[in-house]
This record gives structure tokens, C-alpha cells and sequence, in this order.
DNA sequence: GTCTATACTCCGATAGAC
DNA sequence: GTCTATCGGAGTATAGAC
């Protein structure tokens, strides 16, 4: 029976995890204070404790929010396209310039990995699981045998990951561009195996 | 004409640095204080800023320290291994439990990436100009084309560096190795390009 | 050139009013 | 359930003794 409008607690608390997700992914999980996400959830400090445990359950929480939520993006492509060609397409979205520069909702998997590396088991546990799924959801789109599937679907999401953050990492656009195109082009359609 | 025994300010600072470039990689720009590189280095953090002007300029010089010293490794193999062997090899070297685990003293690009994909621009040419070495050393080791090699040369380091991230960023030891083993395995050399 | 001490800011977390 | 206010600790950076 409070004053302050109830809305509905689930419903901020998904507020704050979405809020949390793109922070964390934008600034890291060190540079991301738990005021900042509040803030951004129009909400102040205060009142945070009364929906996560500490900082560390928001951020294991929020990785988990955000693998769901980037995961999507590959999930709707038309389930005919398999294969090279699954892959082909995928890398040619996945490695741009707009997804480089769209850390904040871009995929998960490259903006949180170096934080992970270095989080508690319970984050590293979320993430594990999150993964999994790209891996599994890649493995049914490919033609080979299952566990020739799985391996490739590792090397595949290694390349992209790699490939963007290295894109991420360097000064020069223009050198920028070259790692997204070097990558996006290992997965062009290899009718030509056998040059040079 | 102090009583610090003054030893050599250029050592000092070397020392400095090298503790900085462990310190950055294991536990990430924002969680390394200056003060945890100066006791690592045996000192206190008075005497910090007589050596560097911020501590945004001891990270950028990090970079440039762990840079150098973690591409030593692939420097060192016999110039007669090439190509494809060349790929081979360096992946099973790379993607080890043993270097996963070893963050501290390992290859920075997998490191630092996340840091660098955040920091300022300062930090980013740093990162720019060690990583034009990495892929000007594997080019030459390569057989096709200069355009060929350096294009393949991007997808080999993304897919190593992807791949020792991911590594590293998951609850399970055996998820891990295989992650590891399935990364490695897409350089085995590839005599049957054409199976199912 | 390195030390100790400290100014100032920011963060995670808690207390208590409404 | 959200607010304001605050505690305690840690961080960057500076001042001044030796």
C-alpha cells in the first residue's frame, strides 16, 4: 500500500536487468557501478537491494539477459538456409561495421567474454549455458555428422567472435574493416579449395 | 645524490611495466590498481607518477610490454614450417589448458581485447601496432598471395584468439578442452576437404 | 627517486522515512 | 517499493620529508 505507484516489482526488475545487460556490455562489468544501472532504469541506488543480492548476482543475472537477448538475431533467420550457406549469411551480419559499433545490443558473446574469463564460477556457469544454445542452435543448421557439427560450430562462433573483437580493438576504420571482411570471407562458399 | 640506492630509473620503470602488463592481463584494466603494480613491483605508490604521467599511460605502455613479449613464442619456431603445417602447429600450442590457464604470461590479444575494444584511442594504436606484427609474421609464413595471406592470417588469429576466450569463459573443464580440441582440429592439415 | 600521509572522488551496501 | 542519507573502504593523484 505504498506511495509510490507499486507497478509491478517483476516488472522493474526486468527493467533493471535490461538496463543492466547493455551497461554491462558497453562498459564492462568493473566500469558499470550499480548506480549507473539504476539511473538508467530511472531509478536510484536505494532501492536496488530490495531486487538483486548484490552486484554480483545483477551481473550473472544480466549476462544471462543478455546472451537471450542477442541470440535472437541468428534464431530468426529462415530455417531453410543451412550449412555453408547458414554460416556465409551469418558471418556477413555478424561482422559489420554496425554490429562493431553497436556494443550496447550487440552479441553478447564478444562484449562480455574478457569479463567472464575473469568473473566467479556462478557468472562463468551463465554464460556456459548461454553458449551452449548458440552451439546447438549452429550444429542443426550444419549437414555433417553430430559431432562434426558441434566442432565446426565451435570454430565457427570462435572466428566471429575473435573477428569482432579484434575489430573492436584497433585505432584505423579502415584496418577495422580489413579484419571484418578477412573473417566474413573465411566462411565464404569454398568451391575453390584448391588454389595456390 | 639520494639515499634510495637510485639503481637505474629506466630499470625501475621496466620493472614497473612488466608487472603492469601481468597485472593488466590477469585481472583487467579497472580491477589493477596503480597501487597493486607498485607493491608487485616492490614498491609504494608515492613514487608512481616520477615514472608515468597517468594511469591511463601505463596501460597503453602495458599493452605495447605484453604485446611484445607474448609474441616472442610464435616468433621462435623453425622458419622452415610454413603454410598450413605452420597454422597447424602454432594452434596446438595455442589452444592449451596450459595457456588457457596462464592469463598472466600469455598471448595478450585474447587478454586484452575486451579491455582495448573499451579503452581510449591511445590505448587502441598500441594494440593496432603489435597486432600488424602478429599478422605480418604469419603472413610470411604463408604460401598464397599477400593479399591471400594476410586475409587468411585475420581468420587464424580470430579464430585463436575467439577460441581461447570462449576457453576461458565457461564453468566446465571438459566443455572447455573441448572448445580448445575443436578449435585446433579446423587447422589440422586438410587432406579431406570433401567428406559428407 | 622513493617514501608516508592525505585530499578528493566514487563505489557497494545499509538504515530509515514515507 | 522507492526514496534520501550515510558508513566504510578503495581508488587516483598530489604534497612534502628524506
Amino acid at each position: 500500500m505504498s506511495r509510490y505507484k507499486p507497478g509491478d516489482k517483476d516488472k522493474t526488475r526486468a527493467r533493471i536487468l535490461k538496463e543492466a545487460s547493455r551497461l554491462f556490455r558497453r562498459e564492462g562489468a568493473e566500469s558499470t557501478s550499480v548506480a549507473d544501472v539504476m539511473e538508467a532504469a530511472d531509478l536510484t541506488v536505494g532501492g536496488f537491494y530490495k531486487h538483486f543480492e548484490s552486484k554480483e548476482e545483477l551481473f550473472s543475472e544480466a549476462v544471462g539477459e543478455a546472451l537471450t537477448s542477442s541470440r535472437k538475431l541468428t534464431k530468426e533467420i529462415d530455417p531453410s538456409i543451412r550449412g555453408e550457406d547458414w554460416q556465409h549469411l551469418v558471418s556477413k551480419i555478424y561482422l559489420t561495421p554496425a554490429h562493431r559499433d553497436n556494443v550496447a545490443r550487440g552479441c553478447a558473446l564478444p562484449a562480455l567474454s574478457g569479463d567472464i574469463a575473469r568473473a566467479d564460477q556462478s557468472a562463468k556457469e551463465v554464460f556456459e549455458a548461454g553458449l551452449e544454445k548458440y552451439i546447438q542452435g549452429t550444429a542443426d543448421r550444419l549437414d555433417g555428422t553430430p559431432e562434426e557439427n558441434r566442432q565446426q560450430a565451435w570454430a565457427f562462433w570462435a572466428s566471429l567472435v575473435g573477428g569482432l573483437l579484434l575489430s573492436r580493438s584497433v585505432a584505423s576504420d579502415t584496418l577495422s574493416r580489413e579484419i571484418l571482411e578477412a573473417c566474413s570471407a573465411a566462411f565464404e562458399t569454398q568451391d575453390r579449395e584448391n588454389e595456390a
